[in-house]
DNA sequence: TACAAAAAGTGGTATAAAGTGTGTAATAAG
DNA sequence: CTTATTACACACTTTATACCACTTTTTGTA
């Protein structure tokens, strides 16, 4: 569940995952994702259920007395939206408009989806594009964080 | 896994691999490989499938609240694309139009196809023999590196 | 060194699969 | 009962994949 691809989203708001990533939805012949809040930029992150299980087990577990980590249970938790994918056919995704407004995706047009390895997020394609140009990488960092 | 190869993309953006690394890449009778963004320079990073899962895991593993380890993640995991090689014949590479674009690789032109023992580099010729250009100016740095 | 055979590199075409849009029927809501 | 929303089916377009044929390079042998 890797790489960058440039869907549509159709009138209605839904948008056909692309096929690769979809055998890695169905979990025990029922096909299930997630989909809520990115915490720290305007994009949705997007779980098939096991990953969402290992992160809300976590968050839950977390001290809820820090402000912080309260504010991060309420942006994750608090907006996440389970959807059934139509497993005969094209997956379609009906992207609640809470949650396509928060990330500035409108419907009849493309939007960034990415495969970050147990988990996705979803951008606007301009929003996507301008984050991606801002900050560059400094070869310090690089070499401090890269296992390599 | 080492040296210089140049080999052409056709007018679809694929390439074959040479014939003599082919062998590093079959694990357990599929042959696969992970192609994505260097994040210094604008050339792709090419992984057999071992490396890849070394690479990927502990960079999923990292904080990602942080915005550089994010930065990277995008980077390096948000691009990469998994290619199966066709096994009986001559393991052709379907290089992704946007990585394409972030290495200045145009088909029906040559790249530059360099070993680097455990992974690969692909470059655009032009953008490889600049980079060996300027690497030669730099002399005093060797002799500092590399004393006699 | 020259030649033949084999392997690898290269380009094109045909087929299959995926992406996309539209329309209609079924269901739910007002 | 009417309207809006959702589910399903179909058709068209684009893209990816498999396959085939030709050219070039390498390798082995005389």
């Amino acid at each position: 569940m890797f790489g960058y691809n440039e869907i549509s989203i159709d009138a209605k708001g839904r948008i056909s995952t692309p096929a690769r990533y979809r055998e890695n939805f169905t979990n025990s012949n029922t096909s299930k994702l997630i989909i809520t809040r990115d915490p720290q930029y305007p994009c949705l992150k997007i779980y098939p259920e096991a990953s969402w299980q290992n992160l809300s087990i976590s968050l839950q577990k977390m001290q809820s007395l820090d402000p912080v980590i309260r504010k991060l249970q309420w942006t994750i938790l608090g907006h996440a939206s389970e959807l059934d994918l139509d497993p005969s056919g094209r997956m379609l995704l009906l992207i609640p408009a809470d949650l396509r407004t928060y990330a500035g995706i409108n419907v009849s047009e493309k939007v960034a989806f990415i495969g970050m390895g147990d988990k996705f997020e979803m951008w606007n394609l301009d929003s996507w594009q301008a984050r991606q140009d801002a900050s560059q990488l400094s070869t310090e960092i690089l070499e401090i964080v890269l296992p390599e």
